[in-house]
Parts: C-alpha cells; sequence; structure tokens
DNA sequence: AAGATATTGTCTGGATACAACATGCGATAT
DNA sequence: ATATCGCATGTTGTATCCAGACAATATCTT
C-alpha cells in the first residue's frame, strides 16, 4: 500500500495497525487532525481502506502514548490542551533531555555535528515560508534527536519522543511569536557550539533554559489565545 | 484516591480492553508471568472468557506503556531486563519523583501524612514475610504515590507509574539478594519525616539518592544473578 | 406552551467465523 | 549429516453480526 514507515523503514513489514498508529500520529502532530476532533473508526478505517480492528488498535496505542483521550462509549478524541498541561510537558522535557545529552555529547561524531548543522541551515530557510510550519515541527525535532542519539537510552528517548509528540501540534502557534523563534534558533546554534566543544555543562545547562522558555513562550502564547477566542460569554472571573 | 480499582467491580463500567490490561499488567508486576513468557492471544482470551479483541488491545496498550515487546508475526513476549535497562529505569525516577515531590510537599496534608505512615507501618510487618512480596512492591507504590499526590501533574504521574511498573517485577530479585530492604525502609522513614517539616530541598535531595541507591543495589543484584545463571543454567529464581 | 418522556439513529464495544501468512519443527530425501 | 519440504501452531487481518450508550429529535402530558 501507500502506507510507508517513517524512519528507518526497513526489511521487516510492519503491522497494520503500526502503520495506522504512524499515518493517525502525523496528523495529530502536524494539526491536520485538529484539537477536540473525534476519531470515528468507521471513517478511518474506510479511509485507510482497512477494517475497524487495526484502527482501533491503533487508537489504544496512540491513547497510551498520551496523544488521544479514549472516553467509554463515546470514542476518541484529540484533547485540547490547557496551559498547564504545555508547562509539565515542557519541565518532563526540561529534566530529561538535558540528562540524555550529558551522556550523548562525548560520543557524537563529527558527521553527527555536521548533520545538526545542514538540519539548523535548512530550518532557516524553512522558517520564512509559512506554509511550511510543519516541516518546521520535524526539523526542530530532528536537530534535538541527532544530538541525544549516542546516549543509547532507549526508554529515556521513548517517553522524550512522546512527550515532544505531545505538544508538537502548538508549535504552529509557537510560530506567530517570531521574536521567540528568533531566539530558539540561536540558542540552537549555541547548544550545537558548545557540544562541538565537548562542554557539557554549559550545553546541558543551555538547553535546560532552552527548553524552559520555549514552554514559557508557547503557554504564554497559548492563555493568550484561548482568552483572545472568548469572547466573553459569561463572567470575566478568571484566576 | 490513591488505590487502582483493582478489586472486583468498584467502577461499573469499565471496558474489557481496560480490564484484560489491568489484569495483564498486574500479573507481570508480581512476576507470575515470568522474564521471557509468551503471551498467546487464545490462551488468555480464553482464561478470561473473552473473545481475542479486547485482549488484542490490551497487548498494544501494554506494548505503548513498554510493559511487553510485541514481535510482529511472533506475538507478545514479556521482555528480559538488562542491567543497563535497569539503570536506565531508576535513572529518569531519579530525575521526575523529586521533581514532583517538590511541588507537593507543600500542599501535603496531615492526612497524607499519617496515611504514608500507616503504609510504612504495614510495609515493616510485611517485610518479614517472604510469601508477600508482591505486597512488598505494591505499598512502595503507595507510599510514594502517597506523597507525590498533591502535585498534580498527571503526566508526570503516567510516566512515573509506567516507569515503576517495568522494573517492578525485579524488586522480589531485590528482597532475596540484597540487604538493601533494611536501608530502604529508613530512607523512607527519613524522607516522611522531611516531608512532614516542610524541608522540600533536603527531602527531594534524599529521594534522588533513595532511588539511585535501590537501582544501583537491583543493578548489581541482577547482574549477579545472571552470571550466576551462566554458570548454573537450571537454577530457577525461586526462594 | 413548557417540560417530561419516547423514539430513532449513530457510534462504540464485543463476539464469532474465516482467510491469509509467518514461523518453527520434524520428517524425509539426498 | 545436511538440506529441503510439509505441516502444525499462532498471529494478523477481514467481514458480519449484535448489544449498549448517547444525542438529537419527536411525541406526549399537563
Amino acid at each position: 500500500m501507500h502506507l510507508d514507515a517513517a524512519s528507518g523503514s526497513a526489511i521487516p513489514r510492519q503491522s497494520l495497525t503500526s502503520a495506522v498508529a504512524d499515518k493517525l500520529r502525523d496528523q495529530i502532530i502536524r494539526g491536520e487532525i485538529p484539537e477536540g476532533a473525534q476519531l470515528r473508526q468507521d471513517a478511518i478505517a474506510t479511509q485507510y481502506h482497512v477494517s475497524r480492528i487495526p484502527v482501533r488498535e491503533a487508537l489504544r496505542q496512540l491513547d497510551a502514548e498520551g496523544l488521544i483521550a479514549i472516553v467509554p462509549n463515546r470514542g476518541a478524541i484529540v484533547p485540547a490542551l490547557s496551559p498547564d498541561d504545555i508547562e509539565e510537558l515542557f519541565s518532563i522535557r526540561s529534566l530529561l533531555e538535558p540528562e540524555v545529552l550529558k551522556l550523548s555529547i562525548p560520543l557524537l561524531t563529527e558527521e553527527d555535528l555536521s548533520e545538526a548543522d545542514v538540519v539548523l541551515r535548512k530550518y532557516v530557510s524553512e522558517l520564512r515560508r509559512e506554509d511550511h510550519v510543519s516541516a518546521w515541527g520535524r526539523l526542530n525535532w530532528q536537530f534535538h534527536s541527532i544530538l541525544y542519539s549516542r546516549a543509547n537510552q532507549p526508554r529515556f528517548m521513548a517517553i522524550i519522543r512522546n512527550v515532544n509528540n505531545s505538544g508538537e501540534r502548538y508549535t504552529r502557534l509557537q510560530l506567530y511569536l517570531t521574536h521567540g523563534m528568533k531566539r530558539a534558533n540561536e540558542e540552537h546554534h549555541q547548544i550545537l557550539e558548545l557540544c562541538r566543544q565537548r562542554d557539557v555543562a554549559a550545553a546541558c545547562k543551555l538547553l535546560r533554559l532552552h527548553i524552559q522558555y520555549a514552554g514559557e513562550s508557547l503557554k504564554k502564547a497559548l492563555e493568550q489565545k484561548r482568552t483572545a477566542a472568548q469572547v466573553d460569554p459569561n463572567n470575566g472571573d478568571h484566576p
């Protein structure tokens, strides 16, 4: 079929369940399936020309990954994340990712560093084009994951990947804060330079600040959007 | 509130998938389903008097939680964890749990603290009885989760719960091969006392050391057992 | 007319039967 | 002995059916 694997598509053909899960995950991350949308088993099944069983299994998997929420007898929805959720996700990232970077830096090769550099260049060129928001998110994850790749910590990486996925559909929102993106880009270059100098402590510290700043700016952007979207139908009482 | 409703049917309507997943998770954690065991859909289905559909969905969910591994076309198995896996799991715990404790301590009530104290007492009495190893694991998790309960960080807790689950079937090993349980118990009392004094920094620091020590001792115990098993392959893991 | 109560339609949850493969093992043949 | 073939077992996927849960609408009562 035309369902191909996202990463490392090797000879072992993956199950339909995994293929459907990958496709849905991708659509949710890109925002093609918007927040609050219901994921109807039958619609997805007919859309991908599979039966409902792989769809149901894929939904269970995405639920366990934290990407969607399954409400008993009412199906699966893409949950709207509160500013507190965003804060929590970035807080988790700021704890886990520097630890992995610490283990990875001493083992990074020159090829890894130049590969990360290439990603950063693409990053800059894509940043101008407004229709490539999802490409930006993908490149952002690529840059980070290259830096972590030598740590050889699969369980860390599985969690980090899931946490990144959960929030990534909001990077579209984050792009509106252009000054924030410029800062993020500068921080990326600085982090890469510190990795090149094998300055583990400084690189990890900057990475933590980088994640924390990104989380704060996204949280603020989300709060702005939410309050703006509410055209004050009721009392204007807020915490 | 802190107890998962696993006994009987406390919650009126739960999906069969969730029920099967809970039951299997429990059996894996307790070691009733041993490491390396294959989880056959048909056997599980007939055992619980359900069809294979909820079983398959439950297996997908447990796979996403990291508890089991699904090998394409060869079904699901309970993976054997390497000493490096153990190290990684406890490393993740030592990063996440102190952060949650930090947020929870200021909000802990006197009832929470006395509840944790009750758990510690049960803990001591169960420690003597060798047939209550799984009860020990359950009480250990109860103690920790009570201390974290006021942080109100659901995503942290979901990850922490999964990571704890993944390694918990080895606590049985830890009980037999190390004398660290006494130390763990003392550390628990000290942590609880520091929480009572609202000494956030000291409590979090001790918690981190507590987790790191538990991880190191378990890793060593596992390495001993593995090398012993190589010399004497027909030596099971029974007391 | 307003509120309470049926009715209906849609979707999820689950069961059953069946087809299609993949894998491992053992028997057979060279 | 080694290689290959064939079969049993188990997973993976499909098709079809039925039972509940909800939501929206329609109907009935007062």
